[in-house]
DNA sequence: CGCCGATATGCAGGCGAGTCAATGCTGCTG
DNA sequence: CAGCAGCATTGACTCGCCTGCATATCGGCG
């Protein structure tokens, strides 16, 4: 299969309403609650974070399954379940596969999270 | 059962590390990850948008079933589920159970998210 | 006090998700 | 070019979750 066109970025162009306000539709809420799915795991919440605190930002797959303690299918199967939904980015460079945070998507499911009440201190979307 | 002690709780007090600097712990993972399921189903995010906008900022389970379509029972489970997470409260007045939203609950959860770099318009938290 | 309405709980069926072992594929390297 | 190392994919197993039906519980009303 090749990429079926990351979950984020279809919601973060088209305006997903956001859970504040109106009451949200099914379609949206289904779209949000499938990004949360893919955040919604401790093996992947830690993937997330290694890749973030390692050197540049970035790493390959060798390098996640020892601090997981996971096999590396199921390291390469969570890594490709964030990249799908948007979450991570994949650049092989040789035979290594490096993954890296897409760089302002964790801040835009905060702020489809975030009523707009009192967000003055920001760019006003 | 009588109420195990709302995840959110737990982890809003004791700083549990956001997904950011230093790779999380497996304990935080695990807890993060709880709090993030409950948000990651369709039908709940709808009940926390529907309790939300409704007129008191507050619904009791009868005003619920209709708008998601869900039997009774589904919807009683499934706010039992945002309940022990701590995003949601209950107060039952007479036969009705009533349920709103924990004020900050969501926002800590985006706070948690969201990494710390360039938050400087917020109170220092 | 007995009935009815609003919720909660138990139980069961079905589907999706997490994990690993085995295998295939690709690009280095000797 | 033959062998190896890093990743992705497939298949199978297990477990947890969403949902509905049936039932129990609790409060109000006639």
């Amino acid at each position: 299969m090749e990429y079926v066109g990351t979950a984020l970025a279809e919601m973060t162009m088209p305006q997903i309403s956001p859970l504040a306000g109106e009451p949200i539709e099914r379609a949206d809420a289904e779209r949000l609650a499938g990004v949360l799915k893919a955040l919604a795991d401790p093996a992947r919440l830690r993937l997330l974070s290694l890749i973030q605190s390692a050197p540049e930002g970035e790493a390959c797959v060798c390098d996640l399954t020892a601090p997981l303690g996971l096999s590396q299918p199921t390291v390469s199967h969570h890594l490709r379940i964030l990249t799908e939904a948007g979450l991570l980015e994949r650049e092989k460079r040789g035979v290594w596969a490096y993954y890296r945070l897409v760089p302002t998507a964790i801040a835009t499911i905060a702020d489809l999270l975030t009523p707009p009440r009192k967000r003055a201190g920001k760019k006003a979307r």
